[in-house]
RNA sequence: GCCGGGGUGGCGGAAUGGUAGACGCAGCGGUCUCAAAAACCGCCGAGGACAACCUCGUGAGGGUUCGAAUCCCUCUCCCGGCACCA
């Protein structure tokens, strides 16, 4: 470092050198004894919720990527807190589920031993020590019998408002996992936990029903102030489609008619047969009486399965017969795969000549194909697309458009038919049977069936089961815990069984935002006043990861509360920002891949400081970006400049008006990034003043107010040097004191001086610097006057002159 | 296949109708040093010229405009999501 005063003129004194571990570790103390980030949550000023998704405690601790929302979320808070609000940023752990369930198993411990040692590793080790200000003092954790109680009351709510069903269904049942899952934590067919190849099963299971909610669900999102691409993804997910449905009649079975769904009631006299999903609960009642047993053989031949590829040549025509509404025609019925049970009404009338599906299944059949709409082109694919209506009796003529109309009218009018909205959104199969999570609050009585175990009685708390493996049975381990299963009926009092599965985990998290603020409460989910005061959450950061899962179901529960009265908003986020991911050497971060970093060396070696401001500068927070380690050499060389810099500017305090515009110009710059959560520019804007102001200062004029202003926008991304540098150049308070971002004028924050670029027929000839502002005019004339303008003119007068005021004069000759 | 996002120097990126490449990494040259490291200063898209300058240049092609990385059309590649949803 600058250890000698070299030069007679320089008033370098000594500085002892930037020691990061020193540094982090001591504020890190006096934080924590000062109780700088213990929100006072009772009648704040100016309340500011500032959330980051919670991170289940792996064994394996916080990879560099958890950095990301950490950071990037508490740089946000931090700045809020220096803007005035008074901001609550809490942290936890969602500790139950498979994921924690699974790591216990494979390393052959209790899950409930491994999640202590988890949780203090993350809290202590690692999320201690990134310099976010976390409050403590309200965490939460998803397994502890103090949350979980609460998880079980609003199960409770929610089944005594009929919003919670058992019934049976099919299910995705993860055979390694051994549980059924949530059709949002499947992937492309694959348990999204472990990636095995999902079974499809018929299950009684606990279902909640989201689908009453998906209209309400799609229209609010536009009032929610959320990354595009997490809206995008939810509408994508609840699927809202128009159409309408249509009755056939049947014969030859036990049923007398049917219902499809189509989105294209136009094309309805080109439907030349129909098909049933092959795992519609109800087929046989589609099967004459003497096709029964061959039906059924084929039907067990093809054992569905959520992650088949589309085979068209799958499928069996029933026997029976099914009426065209319209024109009487009898149309075979058929069996196949590629139609869904689960979705619409299970069964569609088929468009071979218009539905590029069902003209595969009619050309592996050799069943008929009719176009009845023009446009298409013979022996091609089928034409999917508009047109006028052929072949389709009286409507022939019309387009396709007016043809959906005027058929489903004409339906209606013969009672055939009407419009209909579908969603793909399906309920929400919380059901596990599995051992790590709150077990379901419910009592199965011989006489009363199902009920739900009063308010008073909760928590039911998860037995101590030494072996809690799943068995695969169906059953979840608990089940063999005789003494903890037989229980008396709350309703009759006669001997009853507990409901023997846990809830999914992501019912956990789909309401600790209300759980924070009221921690101290032991009475209560969540108080009222508090969450008044507190809900809904200003900003929340997260990945996109969730968007369908934790961020639909979130809303969901919130939304439910709302209308029951027990929350002031209906929704939970007002403000989402996905942030992007970040990929290592091209690759997506995973362990299967062996690229995770740890975080803990890089902070070991580099300091917290560092490292968060090296990641925010990687490139745009909401895009992610590829982590390359060799870029950190820029930030500690901009961290050691600041060092510098700061402590050395002692010059005059002079009211220089091109230092103060500079100084205005950089609040406005940094503050207006932040709001966007723009940190990698903020950050260049940082690194630009700091070199600035190291120049007069290693000079001597360096001003202390350009000092302070450095280090306040600084510290949100870098807290621990910030302070330091605040105590060390003469001040009492923390630098991260509420209220006291510096203030920037407008009028002083605009350059006073443009560069206007002078350009002939587009191509850049010159400048010409001039105040800001100067007007058009002026510019033109400044522009023609220009030497090499003229050369270029050559005695021409130019065909036009475009002036725009501080930006460019073009002007065109040809 | 459908829906998002993206493609800019050796690299990460900046600029969303007005000087392309801010800021940083790497590299090259210099100051300091016995030397090296650190620190500091300068250069740093390609081609041409001693130079002032000139030409080309933002995935490809076309268009709109006085002016396009930015807007429109067609195509292409990469990333993410959904995927037999009738």
């Amino acid at each position: 470092m600058d250890a000698q005063p070299t030069e007679t003129e320089t008033p370098t004194r000594h500085l002892d050198a930037y020691d990061h571990a020193n540094v982090e570790s001591r504020w890190r103390r006096v934080w924590d004894e000062r109780g700088d980030y213990r929100t006072q949550l009772d009648n704040p000023e100016r309340p500011f919720y500032n959330l980051m998704m919670f991170p289940y405690p792996s064994a394996e601790g916080l990879h560099v990527g958890h950095i990301i929302p950490f950071a990037g979320g508490d740089i946000f808070g931090r700045w809020r807190r220096l803007m005035g609000d008074t901001v609550f940023e809490p942290m936890g752990f969602d500790a139950f589920g498979i994921h924690s369930e699974n790591y216990a198993m494979k390393i052959g411990e209790h899950p409930a031993v491994v999640m202590r040692r988890a949780v203090t590793n993350f809290r202590e080790n690692q999320l201690s020590r990134i310099g976010s200000m976390f409050d403590w003092s309200h965490q939460v954790n998803t397994a502890d019998p103090a949350y979980y109680r609460w998880t079980q009351w609003i199960f409770v709510k929610l089944f005594n408002a009929g919003l919670i069903e058992w019934r049976e269904g099919a299910v995705n049942w993860c055979p390694s996992c051994l549980t059924v899952l949530a059709d949002e934590q499947v992937e492309q067919g694959r348990c999204e936990r472990c990636h095995t190849v999902v079974q499809t099963r018929y299950l009684r299971q606990w279902w909640i029903k989201i689908t009453r909610y998906a209209q309400e669900l799609l229209d609010a999102l536009d009032t929610l102030d959320w990354s595009e691409s997490t809206k995008t993804m939810q509408r994508n997910w609840i699927g809202r489609s128009e159409g309408a449905t249509i009755l056939f009649d049947l014969e030859g079975c036990k049923r007398k008619d049917v219902t499809v769904y189509t989105t294209r009631p136009d094309t309805l006299f080109g439907a030349t047969f129909l098909v049933i999903g092959a795992d519609h609960p109800e087929l046989e009642d589609f099967v004459p009486a003497d096709r029964m047993g061959e039906v059924n053989a084929w039907r067990n031949k093809f054992p569905p399965t959520a992650a088949a590829e589309p085979d068209f040549s799958i499928g069996a025509e029933l026997g029976s017969y099914a009426i065209h509404p319209l024109t009487g025609a009898r149309l075979t019925v058929w069996a196949a795969p590629y139609v869904l049970g689960g979705y619409g009404t299970g069964a569609i009338m088929a468009v071979p000549g218009h539905d590029d599906r069902d003209a595969a299944f009619a050309r592996a059949h050799s069943l008929p194909i009719v176009e009845v709409i023009s446009g298409g082109d013979a022996g091609a694919a089928a034409h999917t697309g508009t047109g006028t209506l052929i072949n389709s009796g009286e409507f022939d003529g019309v387009t396709a458009a007016d043809g959906q109309r005027l058929i489903v009218e004409k339906l209606a009018q013969l009672r055939r038919g009407e419009q209909s909205v579908q969603y793909k959104l399906r309920d929400w199969l919380i059901s596990r049977q599995r051992y790590w999570g709150p077990p379901i609050p419910i009592i199965h009585c011989p006489a009363d069936g199902p009920v739900a175990v009063p308010e008073e009685d909760l928590p039911v708390l998860l037995p101590d089961v030494e072996d809690f493996r799943p068995r695969g049975t169906g059953m979840s381990p608990l089940a063999t815990v005789e003494e903890w299963v037989n229980v008396t009926c709350p309703k009759c009092g006669g001997p009853a069984r507990r409901e023997t599965d846990v809830s999914d985990t992501f019912l956990d998290s789909a309401w600790y935002h209300l759980r924070y603020p009221s921690t101290d409460f032991d009475d209560v989910a969540f108080d009222p006043e508090r969450t008044n005061t507190w809900l809904p959450v200003d900003m929340y950061i997260g990945g996109n990861e969730h968007a369908v899962r934790h961020l639909l179901y979130a809303r969901f529960v919130m939304r439910v509360l709302h209308d029951m009265g027990l929350v002031p908003a209906p929704e939970p986020y007002t403000r989402f920002r996905a942030h992007g991911m970040i990929i290592m050497d091209g690759a997506k971060m995973s362990k299967s891949r062996g690229n995770v970093l740890n975080p803990d060396e890089y902070i070991e070696r580099y300091g917290a400081d560092t490292v968060r401001l090296f990641m925010m500068y990687l490139g745009p927070y909401t895009l992610g970006g590829d982590f390359r380690d060799k870029g950190i050499a820029g930030m500690t060389r901009f961290l050691h400049r600041t060092w510098r810099a700061t402590q050395l500017a002692v010059g005059a305090d002079v009211n220089d008006e091109t230092r103060e515009r500079r100084r205005h110009r950089l609040i406005k710059q940094v503050e207006d990034d932040i709001a966007e959560l723009r940190y990698n520019t903020a950050i260049a804007y940082l690194m630009e003043f700091a070199r600035e102001l190291d120049h007069e200062s290693t000079a001597g004029t360096g001003r202390r107010i350009d000092a302070d202003t450095l280090l306040k926008l600084l510290a949100p991304f870098a807290p621990f040097i910030t302070e330091e540098l605040w105590e060390r150049t003469g001040h009492d308070a923390s630098v991260h004191e509420r209220g006291t971002w510096p203030a920037y004028d407008a009028a002083l924050a605009a350059p006073l001086r443009a560069t206007v670029a002078i350009t002939v027929d587009g191509k850049r000839r010159g400048e010409v610097e001039v105040d800001a502002g100067t007007p058009e005019a002026k510019l033109k004339e400044l522009a023609l006057a220009n030497p090499r303008v003229v050369e270029l003119l050559a005695g021409r007068t130019p065909r036009a002159v475009i002036a725009v005021v501080d930006r460019i004069v073009n002007i065109v000759i040809t």
